[in-house]
DNA sequence: TATTGTTATACTCTATAACTATA
DNA sequence: TATAGTTATAGAGTATAACAATA
């Protein structure tokens, strides 16, 4: 029964597993947008503000981690200011850098949104602590491959 | 006792495996729409093109499966017919119907998208057999929870 | 009357290129 | 010259509402 992986040709068992973490990314996905669109946010501004709810970023910054061009992040802190969620900062250290900060308001926003994600929590709910590490060992393991 | 009703605080390795569960599903987003790109198609596309290469589907039930409206769903088959990848039949059964295929090119795009998928296929290939059948069941449970 | 698909409209996200103000 | 952020532009996805053809 232990057949060797053949990287070429998955074979039955890895093809499963890659389908059973396409549903677990539908799942995470769907969960997140609707989470956001609970504080009438967009997925693209609900991540922003997670990011920022942990420390204030340059715009450059932010672009990268949101993996998009430079420009688009203008348009998403505008939106987000406008609502008072995020405000600009000059950065002392260097005139043209402006640093992207959530206000307490949205420091309370990113909170809310990250407790009203059920999925991936209540599903871990259901394990037991052996198998949440050996699930852990797991996706580490992958994530570093 | 003053405590409040069974408000679940999750430990600390319940946390880090939510973490985590996002870093996969950020890769995996990342490389579906890196494999999308390499063909020109845009994550939506690459979507419905990929549930039309299973069989021929009308466009109303293309909007459930990609969770938006019916009239998005007009533009993505258009774009995808102006390529040559998706016509659309009529339903013999109901005239109203419009049925969208994959043409024979875009079961071959199709099939190129699904094999230029790296992430969530070389990674299992550092587990043994016996760790992708214990990842396996835990993805199983944490789906039907 | 109800349903299917489309059109029209408006908003957001996206990349590209040009611009400004700093460095 | 190079970098950070912005603006302008165009294409794509999205929801909403109104519409024609068909049931």
């Amino acid at each position: 029964m232990a057949t060797a992986p053949n990287i070429r040709r998955p074979d039955a068992l890895t093809l499963e597993v890659v389908e059973l973490i396409g549903d677990v990314v539908a799942r995470f996905y769907e969960d997140y947008e609707e989470a956001a669109g609970e504080h009438a946010l967009t997925g693209a501004q609900a991540r922003l503000l997670s990011m920022l709810s942990l420390e204030p970023l340059p715009m450059r910054k932010l672009a990268q981690k949101l993996k998009c061009e430079p420009s688009n992040v203008t348009g998403i802190v505008d939106r987000l200011e406008a609502r008072g969620l995020v405000e600009r900062r000059p950065d002392p250290a260097d005139r043209r850098v402006k640093l992207a900060a959530a206000t307490e308001e949205g420091s309370r926003v990113a909170r809310e949104l990250r407790d009203g994600l059920r999925f991936a929590r209540e599903p871990l709910a259901g394990l037991t602590d052996e198998e949440r590490l050996s699930l852990r060992d797991l996706l580490r393991r992958m994530l570093t491959t």
